[in-house]
DNA sequence: GTGAAAGCGCTAACAA
DNA sequence: TTGTTAGCGCTTTCAC
């Protein structure tokens, strides 16, 4: 649409008034009567410029308002100054997952302060992932990704080693080689676990997400030890997948038990809650039976009833952490330590004092 | 970081075999033995290559795990092959907000299909939204936008018209001049007030989202005229935020009333549920006492206690259309008919018959 | 400290 | 139908 003028020759002024070219840095050198590069130079904080001169192409751009153009940019420094993400997520999941928003909002809290664009792409298989990975990497429409929901035995940090694409791993826990970054959870876990056992609870029991998980595992077995820390015995683990049928599936099935827990601890607040809805659907009282703890601390939680005992991570926080981290390998820079909040226990009503054997029996015989 | 050969005549093989060369489309063009404007169109779908080179261009792309580079294309053609989507949210919505990451998998499920990326930028305050749609247009990032939460005389259609930039509004109801495209909210809310007409309410209030948006007020006004169309009394109407906290303060709001509402609409689900609890709370029974409908129908709504009637929206497929209606105007065709789902009218447990005064006085009395 | 010129990898007009 | 060539707008080396 932009109407070039037919003479090759740069001209003075666009001859068509109606149909304005395209404003380049040559527009602003000349109206600055410099050079294009002392533009560029300008533009790219480079020295070499003079306080004067510098002065007069700052004010010839901003007349002009022009920026740089992102893909001239991209093209001659074979960078394309942008970062992605590619987003596997069952659509049941996703416009329920606490995570993905809040991260995508704490990485362009950084980036946009650096000048970087964040794309993304949402896929819903294993296929389609690597697909999205694979395009990122040969049409160079990014210069780095984030890797997440790290899988056990994942093989894309070694895949996108192979195109050549940076990358930093989101993951829980500690990992060799590429350290992962991530917030802490195991330790939310082991408070709500204390938090439990404090008040009386033995028979904790948990819900955790899928086992192919990183993040699921740690959390499993964080639970796992700090139950044996406490010599408590060994409680019962049912796999789901952070839905919230499959929540309340899972906490149906550890009631039937004949033994049934006392406590149970869910890899997220979606399950905790269909659990809550689980429980008293068959008479269980919250927290009087059963007390519940869920995960992420959604803003739904405190209005849920019981309001909803869990534990909070600052996602805005890792997100800012993470795009900070792969600015700086992309660059070549050495990312410099990463210092993540810590995971936070929020103690609501969901969570009780375990109602005595004792006490049980007399009311049954009452 | 490339190791380009010091000769600069294209050489038939990378000659080192540790840093290699990044492939173009001279190295397909060479290996198809074809010129690389052949390559150009059959990568562009362009007619003037015979079959069989063709063919040997596809093989040797292939070999070399060749696609057309990104940056390079949108520089030559000046055009990103890039959409922007600039999200502006206050921090607390973000992780509740089910539009957001439904409407992306949407737009993304057909951007994925035509070879565009979408370019996220999160904002959270009015000036860094304008900077963001600044930024895209002058550094040509992207090649149109989708304009969110349309307000009520919003100057960004004119703002984006002026810095050149396509864009598609999306908006409920039906706009003048370029119409927006959305879904029938209004229809929705119709058919609640309808629900609850049938169930014997006459007192049916509104906790609506924030005043300014169009969304918002095309809700509270098919609320408004619906009961008017019904022959009830105007209901009354709490203007709030879309937050928990606001559904709930707006439940009680409504509650302290003298003549208190026998049913309340909410304009989302988070405030609905923050509602029930609210109404709970204080020891108003849902929805014995007191119906609640919402809307969006968020994952959680079934596992509420009471599980939440709603109108449920296709916030996936009104992606999909505008990703394609973008696309479209951005190449200079014409956007075909949209053609958008229905909105659904979800009945579950939190709305049910009103109480009617004399069983209430009988009660009091009794 | 400044300007000229050669790319970056692709597209598209034009010539053969 | 095929190949040649001139850009797209910027960065960056290298003379001046």
């Amino acid at each position: 649409m932009n109407a070039t003028p037919p003479d090759g020759v740069g001209a003075d002024r666009p001859a068509s008034p109606v149909l304005q070219r395209k404003i380049t840095i040559g527009d602003v050198a000349a109206r600055a009567g410099v050079s294009k590069s002392a533009v560029s130079f300008v533009f790219n904080g480079r020295s070499g410029v003079g306080e004067e001169a510098r002065e007069r192409i700052l004010e010839a751009a901003r007349a002009l308002e022009w920026r740089p153009d992102a893909r001239a940019r991209a093209l001659s420094r074979s960078r394309a100054q942008a970062l992605g993400l590619v987003i596997r997520r069952a659509p049941e999941l996703l416009s329920t997952d606490p995570f993905f928003p809040q991260f995508v909002a704490g990485v362009e809290s950084f980036l946009s302060t650096v000048g970087y664009a964040l794309v993304l792409q949402v896929v819903d298989g294993e296929e389609a992932e690597r697909e999205a990975y694979s395009r990122f990497a040969h049409e160079a429409r990014v210069d780095g990704v984030f890797l997440t929901d790290l899988r056990v035995e994942d093989e894309r940090p070694a895949e996108l080693a192979g195109l050549g694409m940076p990358c930093v791993l989101l993951g829980s826990g500690t990992g060799e080689g590429t350290a992962p970054i991530g917030l802490d959870d195991a330790a939310g876990i082991r408070r709500a676990v204390r938090h439990l056992h404090a008040l009386g609870h033995e028979r904790i029991a948990h819900v955790s997400g899928s086992d192919r998980y990183v993040h699921s595992r740690v959390r499993r077995e964080a639970w796992a030890s700090e139950l044996a820390q406490l010599g408590l015995r060994p409680g019962t683990v049912v796999e789901a997948d952070f839905t919230g049928a499959a929540g309340a599936r899972a906490t149906h099935e550890l009631l039937d038990d004949p033994e049934p827990p006392t406590a149970i601890i869910y890899a997220n607040d979606i399950m905790a809650i269909a659990g809550i809805s689980a429980a008293i659907d068959r008479g269980v009282r919250v927290p009087h039976d059963l007390s519940i703890i869920g995960f992420d601390d959604i803003p739904l939680a405190p209005y849920i009833i019981p309001p909803l005992t869990t534990v909070r991570q600052d996602v805005f926080q890792w997100g800012n952490a993470c795009a900070r981290a792969l600015v700086s390998i992309v660059e070549g820079n050495e990312p410099g330590a990463i210092e993540l909040p810590p995971v936070e226990f929020i103690v609501r009503g969901s969570t009780g004092p375990v109602r005595g054997q004792g006490e049980a029996i007399i009311e049954a015989a009452g």
